[in-house]
DNA sequence: AAAAGGTTTAACTAAATGGTTGACAAATGT
DNA sequence: ACATTTGTCAACCATTTAGTTAAACCTTTT
C-alpha cells in the first residue's frame, strides 16, 4: 500500500475540487479543470472519487461541515442571548472573510439540488432551533426582550451576517465602493451587526 | 413581415428561457430544454437571439429591470425613513412571494459573471445611494436616529428582506418548518422586518 | 530480484451540447 | 398570380465533456 502518495493525491484533488466547485458551482465546474488545478491526470479524479457527483458531494459535505457547527454558537451555547449575538457575529464574519465563497456556494447548491440535501440531513444531523426557541420565549416572557418570535430573530441574525457576502457584487455597485472600501464596511460589521440587533430587541 | 407570429414566438421563447434560466442558472440551462419548454424548434432560439449568451442576457436584463426600480423606494423617494422602510419591506416581500426565484437568480449570476454586469451599468443606470446617505446623515445629526452609517442601514434593509428567499432551503431545515409554515413566517415578515429595523435605529 | 498490488498516465469512447444548414411553408408586396 | 421576404423545422456538424481502458510505473513484500 502506497499510503503516502494516496493521501497526498486524494487531498490535492479535494483541495483543487474545492477551489473549482466553490468558484463555479456544480454545473459550471469541469473535471478537466479540477485535474489541471491539482496538477494531475483526469483519471485520478475517477480513481479516487468515481464520478463528478461523488466528488462534488465530498466537497459540499466538507464545506457544510465547516459552516454548520458555527450555528451552534447561537442555537446551543449556554451564554446569554446578547453574548451569543455578539460572539457569533464577530466569529462568523471573521471566518467568512477567510472563506468568502463558502456561504454563496452552500446556499446556491441547496437551491439547485434540494433533494440531495435531504441525504445529508440523516447523516450529518442538522443544528436545531429548539433550545434557542425556549431561551427567547423565556426572555420575552420576563420582559427582558421585546416580543419577537425566535424564528424571526434567528433569520435576522443569519441575514445580517451572511447576506453581505452573498450579495457583494450588487452591494458594491449600489454603494459605489471599491473593494477595499467594501472590505472596511464588512470589517465594521463585526461589531455593527450585533449592536443593531441588540438595539432592535432590547427593551 | 409576419409580425404576429414573430411577436408571439419571440415572446414565448423569452418566457420559456426565463423559466429555465431562473430555475437552473446559465450553466445548468440547456438550449434544448428551453426550446421544449417553449414548444418550438431549437433553431428558433438562435434565429431570434443568436446565441445562448445573448438569450441569457435578455433574460437577465428583464429580471434585473423588474427588481432594480424597487430599490428606488428606499434610495430616492421623498418620504421619511420610517415610511420608506415600512413601504419597501411590505412591497418587496409581496413582490418576491410572486417571483420567488428572482433574487437568487440575480445574486447568483452577478457572483458568477462579474464583468458582464459592468456592461449593464452603463446602459441601465444603477440606483445610487447618494440621496439616502444625505437623509440618514441628517437624521442622525439631529438626533432622530441612532448613529449608523447609511451604508450599513441599507445593507441591513436589503439583508433582512432578501435573505429569507435566498436561503429558504437552509432555513426550512434549521427551523424545521413545512412549506406552509415557512410561507406564514415570510408573510409575517411583511410587517416584522420594518418593526425590527425601526426599533434598531430609533432613539 | 521478482512477484504483487496499488497508483498514474495517454489514448480512447459515447453522449451531450451549442450552433448551422438547406429545404420548405407562410406571409407580404407588386 | 407570382416573386420575394420571413418564419419554421429536421437533420447535421464540431466541440466539449464525463467517464473508461489498458499499459506503464512505483513501492512494498517475499
Amino acid at each position: 500500500m502506497n499510503k503516502r502518495k494516496t493521501n497526498t493525491t486524494e487531498a490535492s484533488i479535494l483541495k483543487a475540487a474545492k477551489t473549482i466547485f466553490l468558484h463555479k458551482g456544480m454545473d459550471g465546474a469541469r473535471m478537466q479543470e479540477i485535474a489541471d488545478e491539482a496538477g494531475i491526470n483526469k483519471s485520478m479524479l475517477h480513481y479516487y472519487f468515481r464520478s463528478k457527483e461523488l466528488l462534488f458531494k465530498a466537497v459540499f459535505m466538507e464545506a457544510f461541515s465547516t459552516l454548520a457547527p458555527q450555528l451552534n454558537e447561537i442555537l446551543n451555547a449556554d451564554s446569554s442571548i446578547c453574548d451569543k449575538i455578539k460572539g457569533f457575529s464577530h466569529n462568523y464574519i471573521t471566518f467568512v472573510i477567510a472563506h468568502p465563497y463558502l456561504p454563496n456556494f452552500i446556499l446556491q447548491e441547496m437551491n439547485r439540488n434540494n433533494e440531495f440535501v435531504n441525504d445529508l440531513i440523516s447523516k450529518n444531523h442538522f443544528p436545531s432551533i429548539k433550545k434557542f426557541k425556549l431561551q427567547v420565549k423565556e426572555k420575552v416572557a420576563d420582559g427582558t426582550l421585546r416580543p419577537i418570535k425566535a424564528e424571526h430573530l434567528f433569520i435576522n441574525i443569519m441575514a445580517l451576517n451572511i447576506f453581505p457576502f452573498v450579495a457583494s457584487p450588487l452591494l458594491k455597485k449600489v454603494l459605489d465602493t471599491s473593494d477595499t472600501q467594501f472590505k472596511n464596511l464588512i470589517e465594521e460589521r463585526k461589531t455593527e451587526v450585533a449592536e443593531f440587533i441588540i438595539n432592535a430587541i432590547k427593551v
